[in-house]
DNA sequence: CGTATTGCTACAGTAATTGTAGCAAGGAAG
DNA sequence: CTTCCTTGCTACAATTACTGTAGCAATACG
């Protein structure tokens, strides 16, 4: 079969492509979850451990602070973690994935 | 504030919804690279892995028994892991992803 | 036979996640 | 001011997931 990929390909997923980047953050466990759970309104830390069912929240304060460090998510003046507009943007694209998923039933 | 989410939220990601299953599975290591890596060809498992910045064959076996089994992937009778046409629907449901990508830079 | 693919597995070391407990700060009574 | 309650957030040991390296059986080609 044709010869691989010989080209410097950096280990990780930081490899300049943008896309990559995403997949990684998204690719990590509970993120697109939070995400999918801020859809409608903001919730408080607590309220969106309630919804992840009762995941840790460790791994939710770190998943929250790297969301926040990509623009995506953003805790309210009031407290509540909600989207920002890009982070709304994100989550549209991923609105098909409901009637996908409906379909696909498991 | 006000009180969250007292209907009667279950926990596991089980919970009947597809799309908590749907992003239970998507949300795991290397799954959505993968789907990525397999958008326009079928890859054998080590063009897949070079692809993958060389992740481990242990992780990438689990995720493609893990895809195939929701009927996203297939393998080739001539070899190579190909999407199946759930999985190529699948990931069209991700293509904005790109541009997005390209939009949020990092 | 030797070489070189394929898909796939073993296994020890390391990193990520879980589960439980608890902190400091703030608000609202009492 | 004290008590109660909620907020965002953290510590830490136990458990699970993942990595990195090596290698196997099967298949094919010379």
């Amino acid at each position: 079969m044709a010869k691989q990929a010989a080209s410097g390909k950096v280990r990780g997923s930081r490899t300049g492509r943008p896309i990559m980047a995403l997949l990684d953050l998204l690719g990590r466990r509970w993120t697109l979850r939070i995400l999918w759970e801020l859809r409608e309104e903001p919730l408080t830390s607590r309220a969106l451990r309630t919804a992840c069912d009762e995941a840790s929240p460790t791994v939710l304060q770190a998943r929250l602070t790297e969301l926040r460090e990509a623009g995506f998510v953003e805790l309210g003046e009031g407290g509540g973690y909600g989207l920002t507009a890009l982070g709304r943007e994100l989550c549209e694209t991923f609105m098909p994935l409901h009637r996908f998923a409906e379909r696909w039933k498991k």
